[in-house]
RNA sequence: GGUCUCGUAGCUCAGCUGGAUAGAGCAACGGACUUCUAAUCCGUAGGUCGAAGGUUCGAAUCCUUCCGAGAUCACCA
């Protein structure tokens, strides 16, 4: 249950029930009502703006309908008290037993609490990561492939029906560059001494491609034509990569529904990315012109030509853009709207695409070739994942692949763990640059969210698991059966403070899912997890707070209960952000 | 120069897509360990939300213009 959908039923109804005394006009119109918690708790647990925003409905001021309102909810048995305040907000104080009986539904059903049907199934496609098949995932691809994995968990949790997407490039010129690399390594394996030129693929992890090309077509190609030997390498060199990054990934605990092959579009019977330019030429939307050059930008080699357009601009971009180049092979851009448009053939009305601060400047194109593609019927929301900057020990990483001194996403992982990666790289918004520092971030202190929250999922563990059966070993709890239990012992501030952070949870979700956020996750979880440490601690100055009341079964199991659904909580949210819940640490 | 993102406490960042007296962690200062895990907690102090206008009952949030930081800028991917 969502506290906050719970509330706005409630204040709906009786607003519906002004309006059958005449009260509210017949055409009032739902909108912009918010049900929320407000900032300062001396407001109540539940504020509404709900007579602000009416008023003009039911042509009064807005602290006589807030009056009215609030007669209706006063006798409404979930809330203790109506206040109204300032302009008009209607302050509601929910009363204790309905705060209890969030434990029960936590603990009736853990793994479900908190997902919802907000999205009702519907089918989200997410691209992600989609890095080149050239070489290993480098920590540059890290923040973005985490980012769309905890999404497209969110999102699943959040009731859409979600399917993960990487877009393979294995069409354009780099992975030409990428066959010309592996065939020096295979003649490096043949026993040849090499030279790797600028512009080939200097890095090592080409070695054992060149390996089994060699094992696999011994000295068939040794010293033969480009042409011989191209489309045979660049096949095997693409697979080899798709497999390590593949790997790279799955030391993220990231996978994927569907691998999407660019060249699939272009070969093979028909020719999509022609096909999805002639019916735009045919409808008018793509054309033969020329660009002005680019405004303010200098360009010695500007070469005005006329070429194929996508008229971009009726679709709210500042350019048109170009779809074939000078060569006669299709643009990036060409393809990748053919790939959106199979999306929506595919029967994506709403598309994510995850990309790095650099492709920042392609989605106004982007989003007009989607609009374009399918009349506007489907919508993409391109989330701009910002750079990481990395340090050590507070000095900056500098990286360069032409001195071999970027890092590589296995190092990370390598290094500090995946739980530790994840978590730092979703503990901030995406559109936010980063500072990521090897050493702090497995530093065991408060500021290190991740330890914090996993350090207080074991702190449940151990007083349920541990402490209990040591210090009351003739008591049971069983979180499954509360029947014998009576949580209206929990009376202490801090422990209802927990519950209704608890009952925070499913709209949290809602609107992080909503909002495509997955970052509020984190910060719920950070949050939650202070509350309970807040409570924990008072039981070490105040004894008879303990959860574990040696003389008192019933206060025990109450408490007891309370602690085990906090642990479903955050193990709840911590699987969204795929971390482990730890129960020792 | 155009476009996009960002600018909130000394530092790192939240701020629930317009709500009431702007929050947290770190750092500073003062406290709590014969403990249910101190990898924790309590308290004090700290702000012209980059600046100026505008929109309205109400703005950190929306609009305009500036200032500053970063990314990007025909035919790469």
């Amino acid at each position: 249950m969502n506290v906050f959908s719970h509330f706005e039923g409630i204040i709906l109804d009786a607003v519906t029930q002004l309006q059958s005394e005449g009260v509210m006009s017949p055409d009032m119109v739902w909108k912009g009502v918010s049900v929320e918690t407000p900032r300062d708790e001396s407001h109540g647990d539940i504020s509404t703006n709900v007579a602000m925003v009416l008023a003009r409905f039911a042509k009064m001021k807005p602290r006589d309908l807030a009056q009215k309102v609030a007669e209706k909810l006063e006798s409404h048995s979930d809330i203790d008290k109506v206040d109204i305040a300032g302009p008009g907000f209607i302050n509601l104080t929910i009363g204790k037993a309905f705060w209890l009986q969030i434990i029960p539904l936590i603990l009736d059903a853990p793994t479900k609490y908190g997902r919802s049907e907000a999205g009702r199934g519907q089918k989200v496609n997410l691209e992600f990561v989609s890095a080149n098949p050239t070489g290993p995932m480098h920590v540059g691809h890290c923040r973005g492939a985490i980012f769309g994995d905890a999404l497209a968990r969110l999102l699943e949790f959040a009731g859409y029906d979600v399917t993960r997407e990487y877009y393979i490039n294995d069409a354009g010129n780099q992975v030409n560059v990428l066959a010309r690399s592996a065939y020096l390594r295979y003649c490096e394996a043949a026993g040849q001494s090499i030279e790797i030129p600028e512009g080939l693929y200097p890095g090592d992890y080409l070695k054992p491609v060149g390996q089994a090309l060699f094992e696999k077509y011994g000295d068939n190609y040794l010293g033969k034509d480009e042409a011989e030997w191209l489309a045979l390498f660049k096949d095997f060199s693409i697979d080899a990569m798709m497999d390590m990054i593949r790997d790279d990934l799955k030391a993220l605990d990231i996978s994927f529904d569907v691998y999407f092959s660019e060249r699939s579009l272009i070969q093979g019977e028909k020719d999509v990315v022609r096909a999805t330019i002639t019916e735009l030429q045919e409808r008018g939307i793509v054309y033969e012109g020329t660009l002005p050059p680019p405004k303010g930008k200098l360009l010695e080699d500007w070469d005005e030509r006329e070429q194929t357009l996508f008229r971009s601009t009726d679709y709210g971009d500042d350019v048109d853009r170009a779809l074939v180049k000078s060569d006669g092979s299709y643009t990036y851009f060409a393809s990748d709207m053919a790939y959106h448009r199979d999306k929506f053939d595919r029967g994506f009305g709403q598309m994510i695409d995850v990309w790095g601060a650099d492709h920042s400047g392609y989605i106004k194109r982007m989003k007009a070739a989607v609009k374009a593609l399918s009349d506007d019927k489907g919508t993409l929301d391109v989330k701009i994942v910002q750079l990481v900057n990395l340090f050590r020990d507070g000095q900056p990483l500098k990286m360069s692949k032409r001195a071999g001194t970027f890092v590589t996403l296995r190092e990370v992982v390598d290094e500090v763990g995946k739980d530790v990666v994840r978590f730092m790289m979703l503990y901030r918004k995406n559109d936010a640059a980063l500072d990521f520092d090897f050493a702090k971030v497995v530093e065991n202190k408060r500021e290190n969210p991740v330890y914090y929250v996993q350090y207080t999922h074991a702190r449940t563990q151990s007083v349920l698991h541990r402490k209990l059966p040591e210090m009351m070993p003739d008591m049971t709890f069983d979180p499954q059966n509360l029947d014998s239990v009576d949580l209206g012992l929990l009376t202490d501030e801090a422990e209802i403070a927990v519950i209704k952070c608890l009952a925070q949870y499913p709209k949290t979700v809602e609107s992080a899912a909503l909002m495509h956020e997955p970052h509020r996750i984190a910060f719920y979880l950070n949050d939650l997890a202070s509350n309970f440490n807040s409570l924990y601690n008072k039981g070490t100055d105040i004894p008879h707070l303990r959860f574990i009341s040696g003389d008192n079964k019933q206060l025990t199991a109450a408490r007891l209960a309370m602690v085990a659904a906090t642990a479903a909580v955050i193990s709840s949210g911590l699987q969204i952000l795929g971390v482990e819940p730890v129960d020792e640490m």
